[in-house]
DNA sequence: GTAAAAATTTAGATTAGTCTAAAAAAATAT
DNA sequence: ATATTTTTTTAGACTAATCTAAATTTTTAC
């Protein structure tokens, strides 16, 4: 059993980790965090104590498969929940994750089941982040952002991060949204800013703006 | 801002207080949060510092008018996420409680009226006790237990005691639910038991069972 | 291959919430 | 009106999560 400030921890080592890969430093999740690099050698060692993390003193941490499952298990709650928001509630995409923050935290396992009956099932959230599965099992979809691509490309949006409220904002107003057709007309070697067709509507964006819409593959 | 445990401790003062009109004893309240009267005394002390309620030493706390709007608020959200639980999720009423309990501590006023909008702007929750209103009032309905009636009555159940989640299970069988017509049919002056007709058909309850079902009036 | 710099851990404090044991105040019983 | 019992508060201690400052270890730079 985590409290919610160890399961927050457990949730931003495994993403930074991207998903258990590789470890993650001190500093790296004090940033993350909030929090001062003390404090987080206190709550590693707590972690490694219920055995969701591994920690080799001076070199960082790393999930376990117990960890890795647990993770999973908030992560799925917090997709779940922004899905909900959206979907049942009319927030817009860029309204939900605070809240969803808190939500993640609420213990009910009969909760999240019927949730996720209420949904439908959902595979992705509004983001197109893709929710695990009540097993713990993440589906994960190969994913490029557009940046990488060259003119010509086309295809349909997969997600897009979701890290910046505005950057959400902003996404919504071109259309750039999950299930979104697109394609590359135009890429500017200097800086890296793209002409695009998206829904039908050319429109030019920055390469910044290009490094948060993913395509499949 | 209050924190989960003083919002607990809040709204339980709020409860013992009949919605503040009287004062609570260290005892009881210590008895109601499941702690000592010594850690009672201590959260007497901040919630005192945070004016939601006043306290004269070893007579008692009252809540404060801020007090009660605050505790208000915790009651709005309970009642709105049992009434969530129950009607979208398809939870049974006597499964709601805990869950809510948690709930009611998420922070997000514009959730909280998202989500009463979804409902549809319920007036009651699952057991029948009245949701207060966006400003913190609540419409406090006359109510009377049925063990305080005579034979002859009837009427329409107005609400059940929420407290025991065998209480609700029985009252479910016997189709005790808000809404549902009731006639008192009988009444033994020896154990205060009762034959009443309820949904067309005709049983016995125990007086204890007859001070949980509550009619207008 | 040392010395300086950077990262990490340890030491010692602080705050919220809790406890037990002891002291103080109020209620009650003779 | 005292003495006893009950209730409440205080004193001192504990855990979780955090901090600052100091010590330690690793990395980097010459
Ligand atoms: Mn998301
Ligand atoms: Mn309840
Ligand atoms: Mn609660
Ligand atoms: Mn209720």
């Amino acid at each position: 059993m985590l409290s919610l400030t160890e399961e927050n921890y457990l949730k931003a080592i495994y993403h930074l980790s991207d998903g258990g890969n590789r470890s993650v430093l001190t500093n790296e999740l004090a940033e993350a965090m909030n929090t001062k690099a003390a404090s987080v050698t206190d709550m590693v060692k707590k972690l490694s104590a219920k055995a969701v993390i591994s920690h080799e003193k001076y070199y960082g941490v790393n999930v376990t498969s117990k960890g890795k499952s647990e993770a999973l298990m908030v992560i799925r709650k917090h997709r779940l929940w922004e899905t909900f928001l959206v979907q049942k509630l009319g927030f817009a995409w860029d309204e939900v994750h605070e809240v969803a923050e808190q939500l993640e935290h609420i213990n009910s396992a009969r909760l999240i089941e019927k949730l996720d009956e209420f949904l439908g099932y959902p595979k992705v959230d509004p983001h197109g982040d893709p929710i695990p599965d009540n097993k713990g099992k993440l589906k994960i979809l190969p994913q490029i952002a557009i940046d990488q691509l060259n003119i010509g490309y086309q295809g349909k949006i997969a997600a897009v991060k979701d890290s910046d409220s505005n950057l959400l904002k902003y996404l919504d107003k071109i259309e750039a949204r999950p299930g979104t057709k697109i394609k590359i007309l135009g890429k500017e070697d200097y800086d890296g800013s793209m002409e695009i067709l998206i829904a039908d509507h050319r429109i030019f964006i920055s390469k910044e703006v290009s490094q948060n819409i993913l395509v499949i593959e």
